[in-house]
DNA sequence: CTGTATCCCGTTCGATACTG
DNA sequence: CAGTATCGAACGGGATACAG
């Protein structure tokens, strides 16, 4: 099993949080925050998807990418993986109950980006210029 | 020539969201969720601090990675970054009002973590197992 | 004190090829 | 169709040295 495939990061470093969870809440973020995990849970977030499927909705989304993304997800708890005894092999993926929650939360952070990206756009055009 | 050194990230992919804004959605995201973004904006979101004392104040964090990620921040226009012409210089980092309307958002992410850590900590577990 | 420039290594990720 | 294995290029980020 190579060493990439399904190690989430872990933060060894307990001198950052020390006393606290900051250190799992960072991880938290990181993961939420990572090139595709945001986009594969608001894709699922309409409704359980089969593999494919998700490759052909999200956009620039490798194969290999797809996996990685959804084995973290699946480790957390968020999605659950379903496979289907047929030929040719189908398999789904759902959001949990616990992914569920996570929507909202997501939203906000969504809603905001949207919100403002003009602003923040024109904060770079004028800090670029 | 590869003067990747101190310059915010780019913009580097047009591919992945060609015609709509999911990209900088995205790239948002992948900011907030980065290594030291949060931490700073959260740090900062208790008032304003110079550059050493962020450095002081977040554990690991080094120099050259504070650096970076405010000339991001400040770029996006989330934090201010005000020069006193004095001996030794001194550098004072503040939230934009942009910048403070992130912390209710990004709290509610916070709060998701916090509250859900266990059901991800048991998850893995098991998955792990 | 604040910031920039180099070096350098580990990780990430896309392309590709292969399996059940 | 779904997933795994491998490889190479690109990137992140720490240590360090240097400058205003």
């Amino acid at each position: 099993m190579p060493q990439e495939s399904l190690r989430p990061p872990q933060w060894p470093d307990d001198r950052v949080c020390s006393a606290d969870q900051k250190g799992l809440v960072r991880e938290m973020l990181t993961r939420i925050g990572d090139k595709w995990t945001t986009l594969v849970i608001t894709t699922l977030a309409r409704g359980p998807l089969r593999f494919s499927a998700l490759l052909g909705e999200i956009n620039g989304l490798s194969h290999r990418m797809l996996t990685v993304t959804l084995r973290a997800l699946e480790r957390d708890g968020l999605v659950t993986r379903t496979v289907y005894a047929e030929v040719p092999p189908r398999v789904e993926y759902t959001l949990t109950d616990l992914g569920v929650t996570l929507i909202a939360p997501l939203g906000t952070i969504v809603d905001w980006v949207e919100g403002h990206q003009g602003q923040v756009a024109a904060s770079r055009a004028e800090f670029d210029a």
